[in-house]
DNA sequence: TGACTCAATGTCAGATATGACATATATTGA
DNA sequence: TCAATATATGTCATATCTGACATTGAGTCA
């Protein structure tokens, strides 16, 4: 995705609304923002469930309690890398990562 | 994963042996590290089922084709967003992908 | 009220990934 | 064999991501 379609996204607030409300997404960077969202609420509801800060999981992942904020309110600069490392981190199954996406 | 073990993996060279040679990887770098092979071995799959040339994939994701070659051969420097930005620019469908990680 | 914890958001310097390019090494077909 | 074509590998400037920090606001409790 370009940077110019990113920063669209990103003023339109894309993390709040249904995927469906984003216009003039190409099918696949769709999939990809659908993707990414997933694992964005995934990761808050592993974090609640174990009773974990942003600042502990901050702690946890070697990362600070903002990266948390923009990785659960699935900010565009959060990569998918960071996503799936931390999940995996909170003991993620890959087998959990899939049900996740698919 | 921090910058020392990847550059000791790369050293190693990662791409081709089984995962299961990589000592000393906690069990969350060792599924990342897994998932990311997966999806590299699945690109190329792709790939060649659409019989497209490396090039001819780098048109298509506006890349390179240095960056496919290294997207197949599982570099270290390639992340998870590429990967799967490349296999949804190719058709894979969420439901895919989920397999391919499972 | 005020002190405290938690989470959201903006910024930025440094780290990492990227496309592009050069070049080397297959691989293929005549 | 040769010459195309495909793929691998190294490098580099630029783009993007990252942790850290500051600040804000919301919620809680006494």
């Amino acid at each position: 995705m370009n940077t110019t379609k990113r920063k669209r996204l990103e003023a339109k607030g894309w993390k709040v609304g249904s995927t469906a409300d984003f216009l003039d997404l190409s099918p696949e960077e769709a999939a990809y923002v659908e993707v990414k969202l997933a694992l964005s609420k995934r990761l808050q509801a592993a974090r609640r469930g174990k009773n974990l800060s942003q600042e502990q999981l901050a702690q946890l992942l070697k990362s600070s309690q903002s990266r948390v904020a923009k990785m659960e309110a699935g900010d565009p600069t959060v990569s998918l890398d960071l996503l799936v490392r931390s999940l995996f981190a909170l003991g993620t199954s890959r087998k959990t990562l899939a049900r996740i996406l698919g």
